[in-house]
DNA sequence: GTTACTTTGTGAAATCATTCACAAGCACCC
DNA sequence: GGGTGCTTGTGAATGATTTCACAAAGTAAC
């Protein structure tokens, strides 16, 4: 298949949520400009998006919310469950344990490693905190795919490169600091300091 | 000013950010090379960033290093702090406030809301969480700039609004849902199940 | 069955962003 | 001071993404 933008897949997540509320309102269909108005974008993008992956309206009539839905879930590959292990126990990463969004959409958390003794040992939405030195065997024998990085930036890349070595599939990055990967992982990353100062940028240029 | 693109924004940032720690490391100049290595970009690419607002290297010699660092504080807005307030003081609130890295960026918290009865007067942080019912007024007065939103989906817009209609000139929404703000008012969102779903898309379409 | 109306799917056009490629400027050395 | 080696700044070219615009396909009503 063509290479799909991240843009656009990331509004396919979006659709999908919007899908998924407008299904638990009784509606049977909707139409790609509803769909857009939804998510602030046009409904030109809306069909341009789906037609990378197919047809799946119908003219006149629009789309079956519920076609829809499952169909964006399977190209989305949330049809099965993924595991994913968080790294880093502090106020970020417990955070993360315990944030229902993730579990809703079919991302278990099967482990949450640390270094802290303090942390140790704890229970985090049901998942215990383990000792980081045991984040490999643990990875082996879990075969989780993704990883969840909310450690300090110095240590990022070491464990980024343990995760890595221990065959992690993809890594959601909370440190503010870009990681360096083999291209056969995939790495996103979520820092927040950079989004307030991408605001900074717009307050300060409000009217340029 | 020419509109910049966000992504170009955002790569300014970073550059600050390898600036800063080169600084920390006694280098007086950088090539845009360098600073692209550390970023994931290309020198190309740093120069034409630059270019937007003007031209602050030497050539045969690079940047030097202190200069584009203010450069860019200027242009990113961060030369003065900013007024940070946290709506929401659950697991992803209180963890924003004890971030240390919004601080370090010159961004002061100064003031948390609940509804919650059993979080407010709870001090995050060295400040303490007030009841929602004082956001208005206590934004006149603080003059708060930034709000961070970080409670749940069914009530992010109504916030939303109450924020925009005390005066705020960006949000930086957790919340996952898109929210609606009249154009003088930028709004940023971290989607954390977002992001994962676009990770679970590339590990269905990896060998694609 | 015909007409009127709606909405999709998609090439083509337009816009936006990145990369290329190279002249021009500066440092350093002899 | 002239030559050599780097590195910038920037038009032009390329590539990517979004928007336009419209034929095709469906519904609904009579």
């Amino acid at each position: 298949m063509k290479h799909i933008a991240e843009s656009t897949v990331r509004r396919l997540s979006l659709y999908l949520r919007f899908l998924e509320e407008f299904e638990a309102h009784g509606h049977q269909t909707i139409s790609s400009g509803e769909l857009a108005s939804q998510g602030g974008t046009t409904s030109a993008q809306v069909r341009k998006d789906l037609s990378f992956f197919g047809s799946f309206g119908k003219r006149g009539l629009g789309y079956s919310v519920s076609d829809l839905s499952s169909r964006l879930r399977e190209i989305l590959g949330l049809g099965r469950p993924w595991k994913v292990v968080i790294v880093g126990a502090g106020k970020i990463g417990a955070a993360l344990a315990q944030y229902r969004g993730f579990r809703e959409r079919g991302f278990r958390i099967v482990g949450i490693y640390d270094v802290d003794p303090q942390s140790i040992g704890l229970a985090l939405d049901g998942v215990t905190v383990r000792d980081q030195r045991d984040m490999e065997t643990d990875l082996m024998s879990l075969n989780a795919e993704i990883a969840l990085l909310a450690v300090p930036a110095e240590v990022a890349q070491p464990l980024t490169d343990r995760l890595v070595a221990a065959g992690i599939g993809a890594i959601l990055n909370f440190a503010s600091t870009p990681l360096h990967v083999p291209s056969h992982v995939t790495i996103r990353s979520v820092n927040m300091a950079l989004e307030l100062e991408i605001l900074s940028y717009a307050l300060v240029n409000r009217d340029a």
